[in-house]
RNA sequence: GCGGCAGUAGCUCAGUUGGCAGAGCAUUAGCUUCCCAAGCUAAGGGUCGAGGGUUCGAAUCCCUUUUGCCGCUCCA
């Protein structure tokens, strides 16, 4: 791998070139958090335009929702999200190894019980659990730092405090004076799943859904996540493209198999090469997934998981029936059944697929101009179906007629795609600001428009030129989107 | 979370022993006319990441903090 990373290069081009910046910039910035700029913002929906359209428009048995980001706390008690992911750790300092605090007690206790302290065992038990039931932090560490109890691997006593860290951001619902109030408490929700479970009934019958069936939503979701980083990879607040898809028990393992050739394609068809993606499956499964493999994509940093395809079997649906008490059910008139469907879910993170489009098309390109100097340009070779920009209209000079014929093509074009016009500057420098932002097609109008009606049509990635009707622009762009 | 490195104009960077904050490119306005950037003229742009300390005086020394990158660690 003797390749230079181009990640660094690659950061900053997308702010220079309005792509991606640090949120809240002027005030240094917010950690894991990032804003999309005129031209990430275009990109990122086009992607999102093409997945719902993918999902939604071309399944007649795939519907698209919007749930809304809170949700009610019960919700996150019946995923398993509460419950889960609130326990105390600790780490040692020296061999930076984390802890739950509950099992680094435990076996500590068990190690006095088989040398005999049974007697003690017991009470360091019972002290450990007076204080996790009161979440009293410190006398935890202090029951931790009386008996001794050493790191394993570094064998020191060298304890951080010990942390509660709790994935889900909370706030509090509501302008009442008890804001400290357990029931006023909402979640940020982690995960845009949950959303669809509890909509399943509504979407199944006001849609007269039959199974199979599926439920397509987009959105952003939040986790509190220790370490948040490679830029827009892992970020607090992130978006997702979910479908959860609806089958009958005893089905579910041949379509995971086809959601998970279905989304491969589906990533390949948006210009993803083959040999950059690969599956991945989950060997240590969750504690909701019967199956679960990841997409993984090489990423300038390595290979890592861009979509995630989970067999959740029914305990989704059958969580939130005993918490909420209502049927999550579906008859199913074929068999005479009625059954809790089990669900096949496909997740993206789309900022990563926003991630894996800019590193696959960002390119650095050098070569001999005729009279043998060296020439250079920065290209962003996206694909042209979701380039922000599709086209750029550029009069030659701005004088002697040629922006008011540019301006003509420019309203004749715009109800179709988006359009980037300037006069500034050099042709070949808009070229290249063209190369940088992505711009697939330029079209230059010349002395000779005015002559015969042609224009010069310029390609991005192969940088040559031709000659077509000034009136055939709008067609030929839009049949090479 | 731990360790290493870094933060000066939009970008790349210079800034001497602690002594008036600079350059190139970019941007804006004009000129030039040129189908693959870097011709001419002028202008705008800075709390030197932030806060505190030492000092007559701090971009420069010290402390704290924040953000980013890299390596560990974590990731239902």
């Amino acid at each position: 791998m003797a390749e230079v990373n181009i990640f660094p290069a690659l950061i900053a081009h997308c702010k220079e070139y309005g792509y991606i910046f640090p949120s809240s910039e002027i005030y240094d910035g917010l950690s894991a958090v990032y804003d999309y700029g005129q031209n990430g913002a275009q990109l990122k929906k086009n992607i999102r335009d093409y997945w719902w359209k993918s999902m939604t428009q071309l399944h007649e048995n795939i519907v698209g929702i919007d749930a809304a980001i809170f949700m009610h706390p019960t919700t996150w008690k019946a995923s398993g999200h509460v419950d889960s992911f609130n326990d105390p750790m600790i780490d040692n300092k020296n061999s930076n190894k984390r802890y739950r605090v509950d099992h680094l007690i435990e076996t500590f206790a068990d190690e006095q019980r088989a040398t005999g302290n049974e007697q003690r065992a017991n009470e360091i038990i019972a002290s450990m659990e007076g204080f996790l039931a009161t979440d009293d932090f410190d006398g935890l560490k202090k029951l931790i730092e009386e008996n001794s109890i050493k790191c394993i691997i570094s064998g020191t006593c060298n304890w951080t405090d010990i942390r509660q860290f709790n994935l889900m951001f909370s706030t509090e619902f509501g302008s009442s004076a008890a804001a400290d109030e357990a029931d006023n408490i909402v979640y940020l929700r982690p995960e845009t799943a949950q959303g669809i479970f509890v909509n399943f009934l509504n979407v199944q019958k006001t849609g007269r859904m039959k199974i199979p069936f599926g439920i397509a939503q987009t959105g952003k979701a939040f986790r509190n996540e220790i370490v948040a980083r490679q830029f827009i990879f892992r970020m607090r607040e992130f978006e997702q493209m979910e479908m959860q898809f609806f089958v009958r028990p005893g089905t579910e393992d041949q379509w995971y198999e086809f959601w998970k050739n279905e989304r491969l394609k589906w990533h390949e068809s948006i210009g993803i090469p083959a040999e950059k993606l690969r599956y991945h499956d989950h060997i240590k499964l969750a504690h909701y997934a019967k199956a679960a493999v990841d997409i993984e994509f090489e990423f300038p940093f390595g290979w890592k998981e861009l979509e995630g395809i989970h067999s959740r079997s029914d305990f989704d649906l059958k969580q939130h029936q005993e918490f909420s008490k209502k049927k999550l059910q579906y008859f199913d008139n074929e068999i005479n059944q009625n059954y809790v469907p089990y669900v096949v879910e496909t997740s993206v993170g789309l900022d990563r697929l926003v991630l894996t489009i800019l590193s696959l098309a960002y390119a650095e390109e050098k070569w001999n101009k005729e009279d043998g100097s060296e020439d250079s340009r920065v290209v962003l070779k996206i694909p042209a179906m979701i380039a922000p920009y599709k086209l750029a209209i550029l009069p030659l000079v701005k004088k002697e007629g040629l922006p008011e014929i540019a301006k003509q093509l420019m309203n004749e074009c715009k109800q179709r795609f988006h359009i980037f016009y300037e006069e500034k500057d050099s042709i070949g420098k808009r070229y290249r600001r063209m190369d940088a932002i992505g711009t697939p097609f330029c079209v230059t109008i010349d002395h000779q428009t005015k002559e015969d009606n042609t224009v010069t049509i310029r390609y991005r990635d192969t940088m040559t030129q031709e000659r077509i009707g000034l009136a055939d622009v709008r067609k030929i762009v839009a049949e090479k989107i």
